[in-house]
DNA sequence: TTAATTTGCGTAAACGTTTACGCAAAAGCT
DNA sequence: AGCTTTTGCGTAAACGTTTACGCAAATTAA
């Protein structure tokens, strides 16, 4: 009971294991009638295949990976549901792993996913993912990445981060507003990062608003976390220059900022605008429910597996890459006010 | 380069796979020059040994797991982190699992993280947990239960709930509440549904104010989300009798209430009263900031991991089994109000 | 010095599957 | 009927480790 091996239902069966191992995995040129005694015992007796064993000799496991950067930003739960989902209806099961922003920590996982024979990765990359590629190339095993810098050659699904980021700024524009900050995530370099200041810097420039240095400060570390924005938003508020509105990197940063604020005594959205970007789930609900930029979460998952599972069933590794971009959406809530009746309100 | 294996050291530094084996594992009876060299050609090669294999081998991998009820609750954020921290550093993967809430979902990843061999698994069980237990202990795999129902003969960490809907309650009455309603997860039955309730009620007994079944509602599915928490309010609005105050089963239901009341023109905590409990990160940070019961997160993570190395380290499956429980604590904010000034606020 | 122990290593089996190959019997074809 | 193909199955190697056992050489004990 506790061990069952094929050994055992070949014993019992009176045959082979290689007709066992044919019965089990629904391959030909093997008799209905042995099939069916073969599967019999094997359920009467319980049998769960080794998956150590089946990996080691397939090369392969029922396992998919997804990296993630921070599992616990609310960010990630609605892709995590949707990759879930399929994996699940199709047999595999989901390894999450959590790079919690640390490149080292990123490669390490990947390689052991891939030395766990994964049949797949999921990555929402920390740094340019670009590195792996040669690697899970040769070892064969399909990826789609998150978020990925454009330009790396492989299966992707995106946002678009300068579109996003336009669209907020250009709305606090539109309501009047024309000292605008950007706090971003500490390095600038990473994507989405460095799109979201392009976004914001291309509004600024569409209606003659010069960029002001004073106005963009950088989280001290990258999480992306709301302790950041808070200190960073005490940071701005003491540079000297006030602005009238804040564009912030991501719904935990703009959070950051409402309690900043609020500590200050500074009114949102009647002293200060806030914009965030993400929707996560909680941003309805916050004190000064937010106005930010909607990514269609679910949906970056749904396609990221996909478009996976079609490279795993497909066995093809160098068809062509597709690279999928989603667009996100303002979603207009009391953070930033409403001076322009025009702009259609979420109700509530 | 793609695949290095043991045969391959063995090979290059004239040796057998056993001699090589007993160098990369730190074993006795061997040479310290054979191993420095064995060593040196490993890591020359990058060699990385083959998790599969070795788990066959040994019957055991290097994977611990943890199953949780559900990954997009934030509740759960700070166990991760912590289980994540610890499996880190002792060298082992986590393989987080989400059962949704569905008992049948948490005994097929039970029985497929066990087929994985892991080293031991850390379960926050949907229903009783029992039934696993002699399973797990044929097979020797450690397992921690988190918030488990009392009574299980196993490792466990839980949090006092009856002390803490308990002092909840007790504070809401404090305030001059006796109109109280609870709002509880679906299923009465469920750890840890059931002892808030208890909870709930003694606190009722204990001032004397008698159990009104209309002041009690259960949400309709069990997935104690905050849609579910705004459909139940919502339906106990509409009960005829109308409470002054609210106790939800948790800080996303309560969220849920919070919505259904403003939907209806009710002020919190003017018009009424709330309070959740779990006190996730975004309970201070809504419309309203929520009074909740604190449970020590992170900490009940760092036990249950340690526990869980403890049996794994010494391979002890029946030493004596430790329940640790530990003290949920109330969090003042602004959703209840605050006529007792007695009450220490949480500084803003 | 001899006997007992320890050290250093190799051989081969084991973990539980899958799969290439081979072969007799059955079935299909002319 | 004789030839070719297909069917049904078995044998054994392979996947990449660990480990029980054995044995000669080196070390220690008496």
């Amino acid at each position: 009971m506790t061990k069952f091996t094929i050994s055992d239902i070949a014993r019992i069966a009176g045959v082979s294991l290689a007709t066992v191992s044919r019965a089990l995995n629904n391959k030909p040129r093997i008799s209905t009638v042995t099939r069916d005694k073969i599967l019999e015992i094997a359920s009467r007796n319980g049998y769960n295949p080794n998956p150590l064993a089946r990996g080691l000799s397939r090369g392969r496991t029922n396992n998919i990976g997804l990296v993630v950067i921070d599992i616990t930003n609310p960010f990630y739960s609605p892709i995590i549901q949707a990759v879930e989902k399929r994996a699940e209806e199709e047999g595999y099961n989901l390894l999450v792993v959590n790079s919690q922003h640390s490149s080292a920590r990123e490669e390490k996982y990947i390689n052991s996913l891939v030395q766990q024979r994964v049949s797949g990765i999921i990555v929402s990359p920390v740094q340019d993912p670009r590195k792996y590629l040669g690697m899970l190339k040769k070892r064969k095993i399909p990826v789609v990445f998150l978020y990925p810098p454009s330009g790396a050659k492989c299966d992707s699904v995106d946002v678009d981060n300068v579109k996003g980021a336009y669209g907020a700024v250009t709305h606090l524009i539109k309501l009047g507003h024309r000292q605008i900050a950007y706090i971003s995530r500490g390095l600038l370099h990473r994507h989405p990062s460095s799109k979201r200041l392009l976004g914001y810097k291309k509004a600024l420039r569409s209606s003659g608003i010069p960029f002001n240095e004073k106005f963009m400060v950088k989280t001290i570390t990258d999480q992306g976390r709301i302790e950041e924005g808070y200190q960073a938003t005490l940071k701005l508020l003491s540079n000297g220059v006030r602005p009238t509105a804040i564009f912030a990197f991501n719904d935990l940063i703009a959070m950051g900022c409402l309690k900043a604020l609020k500590e200050k005594g500074l009114k949102v959205p009647d002293d200060m605008a806030v914009v965030g970007f993400d929707d996560i789930e909680f941003a309805p609900f916050l004190e000064v429910p937010l106005t930010t930029v909607r990514i269609p979460e679910y949906e970056v998952g749904e396609i990221a597996v996909k478009l996976l599972f079609e490279r795993i069933d497909s066995g093809r590794m160098n068809g062509k890459y597709r690279k999928v971009c989603l667009s996100p959406e303002l979603v207009i809530r009391k953070s930033c006010g409403s001076k322009n009746s025009n702009l259609i309100q979420e109700k509530e």
